[in-house]
DNA sequence: CTGAAAGCGCTAACAA
DNA sequence: TTGTTAGCGCTTTCAG
């Protein structure tokens, strides 16, 4: 491991003259600059990560706080951290993943504390989460993935549930269907201040209402089974309903299955559409699901980007919103009839 | 941010007397330590990291390489990576994430130049995987998450790839199966030298032709739709197969979803076993899939472990095979009949 | 059992 | 345009 001493000594300078052309912050003559250079391939040099760190008081590492929650990792959750992960390694930065939850506050006390980190992108922002006001007072910038409740002063990006949710209702609705499910995460899920099952909820209790439609809503276990039982409470609840709105990346196949049991064709009897939820997801259903597409790894990129231009002072905070696109597949199609198909009357299990 | 000399003053003793105090590197007295440790209380500190590592050599941090193919990121490999940040953080190092495949040796040779990290987990590894030489040649500690084909001096956790095919094969030649065709990797990815097609590739082989049956195999694109015609083309080759063993999770879909479509039942018609598939994935399926379950995130965190254990110099070289455990779920049952079943004859679409 | 001091490899005044 | 040097905050000899 050659040292910056050794680069000076061979291309006969000072190290300061070596530093300099390293970081480029004073003029260098092109003849010193050239042997400088040639003395740092000759010796295959490459500048100590630590001291550099240790002389800048910046370690060029950011921190992705990922909690290892019980909803585990879904499609979207992986594109975010792939997508942080290029941003900050195109920008020279390196990444590290903490599995820091909303519990460990003593954990992420110390990781700001030690300075290893410039800065820190949360995932699984909750709507009031306990981290935010821990990083705000080690004075770590920050940039969430997701929102709490009050945001002044603070950096996010985070999806855009409000239109999204908007948009899955008129796709819906224009297609013809009255009767719609909204079937959620767990209940326990909500109870957490899970900031997408709020904020999803509130949402199309708005836009139901807003065509003077009534918005069902059942809540789902985060598996295949709490999708079963969440369609089987639906079709109790509303045995007439034409169509349903999953939130629940790990329900929908439960809810397919489930119907697929009680002979409602998909999207013919009953159409399907996927909130949040990656192509490769939706894919995997067959027919494909029409689903709202999570902005997944351009929110993890964005957030990044964000929380870089705040470290060099380029960039004060950042809110941004993004939609899920709406990407019709086969698992919708106008609805049937308006009022009188009350076909699997009766069928409780198949 | 208070330093190790604020709390040197504060205590009254020397720098050092606090440093030992932190590292027990050497007896202090029951008073002094006292006196310091509350002194640190008071002052809040935290040892700099960069300080600590620029003294020590060492960042306490681990790299975990992690290419950003084509293949995206499945369950498994995001099992891997949680299984390691989890290691790693309960051993008090940090895992930093670098987006490096085996194209970017010079990004690798830099990483791992800078002294950045300590070690390095390689996740993705080829047959012939440049990466490994590089970072032998730099000196940095390795673990590889899969193998190369000469593992000599080299420390590996994978998949037990031979046990886990052969005992899907038994499975299903347990169930009086004979045609079974096995739905690999895409030619490509075979053609690139991705392990994980390659040996079970040869493991099947093996299997089949130790029970006297001809092992059919048939490669499918990464997705729902090369699923779809792979099933279609094995179903030209052997229309008389009554099990498919399919090593591709993104394909597995397509390839039930193309069974639908020609009306062959699962498991009634064709059982199906889905290879290094996560619970989570198999249960999306209806019915749920019988799978060989992948040890994910055990790999990923015996990785780290072994990594760790290199680095403090309490082990040498680690070598170990998982297998994926089989778990029988809905996909799978007796075959129907041996030779005269061709029910789906010239129905090529439907 | 404790202190003083020399680094670790780099950056950034300060001086020329 | 370049060199000298004082740190950055910690660990670890070497002395006592």
């Amino acid at each position: 491991m050659a040292t910056m001493h050794d680069v000076a000594r061979l291309a006969r300078v000072s190290v300061s003259t070596v530093s300099y052309v390293l970081t480029g912050t004073r003029p260098i003559s092109d003849a010193t600059r050239a042997r400088v250079l040639e003395a740092m391939a000759e010796l295959d040099y490459q500048p100590n990560a630590m001291a550099r760190g240790l002389a800048t008081r910046r370690s060029r590492i950011v921190g992705l706080l990922m909690p290892m929650s019980e909803r585990g990792f879904g499609a979207t959750e992986t594109a975010f951290v792939t997508g942080a992960a290029a941003a900050a390694s195109d920008a020279g930065y390196h990444l590290v993943l903490s599995p820091i939850g909303a519990g460990d506050l003593d954990d992420l006390r110390r990781l700001a504390s030690q300075r290893m980190v410039d800065g820190v992108a949360l995932m699984e922002v909750q709507i009031e989460d306990g981290r935010v006001g821990v990083l705000q007072e080690t004075g770590v910038p920050l940039v969430l993935i997701g929102r709490t409740s009050d945001t002044t002063g603070l950096s996010y990006v985070d999806i855009d549930f409000d239109q999204t949710v908007r948009e899955a209702v008129d796709h819906l609705v224009g297609l013809g269907h009255r009767r719609i499910v909204y079937v959620n995460h767990s209940a326990a899920t909500i109870a957490a201040g899970y900031g997408p099952a709020l904020r999803t909820r509130d949402s199309f209790v708005a836009a139901m209402t807003g065509y003077g439609l009534e918005p069902l809503m059942i809540p789902a276990e985060d598996s295949a089974a709490g999708g079963r039982a969440a369609l089987a409470q639906a079709m109790t609840q509303a045995p007439d309903l034409t169509a349903v709105l999953a939130m629940n990346e790990n329900a929908i196949f439960g809810i397919l299955a489930e119907l697929a049991v009680r002979r409602r064709a998909v999207p013919g009897d009953v159409s399907v559409v996927s909130m949040v939820t990656s192509p490769a997801v939706a894919e995997l259903a067959y027919p494909a699901l029409t689903a709202m597409t999570s902005p997944g790894s351009a929110l993890g990129r964005i957030a990044v980007e964000a929380l870089l231009r705040q470290l060099d002072g380029t960039g004060a905070h950042h809110q941004q919103l993004l939609p899920c696109a709406l990407e019709v597949r086969g698992s919708t199609c106008p609805a049937a009839r308006p009022d009188n198909e009350l076909t699997g009357t009766g069928l409780p299990g198949g």
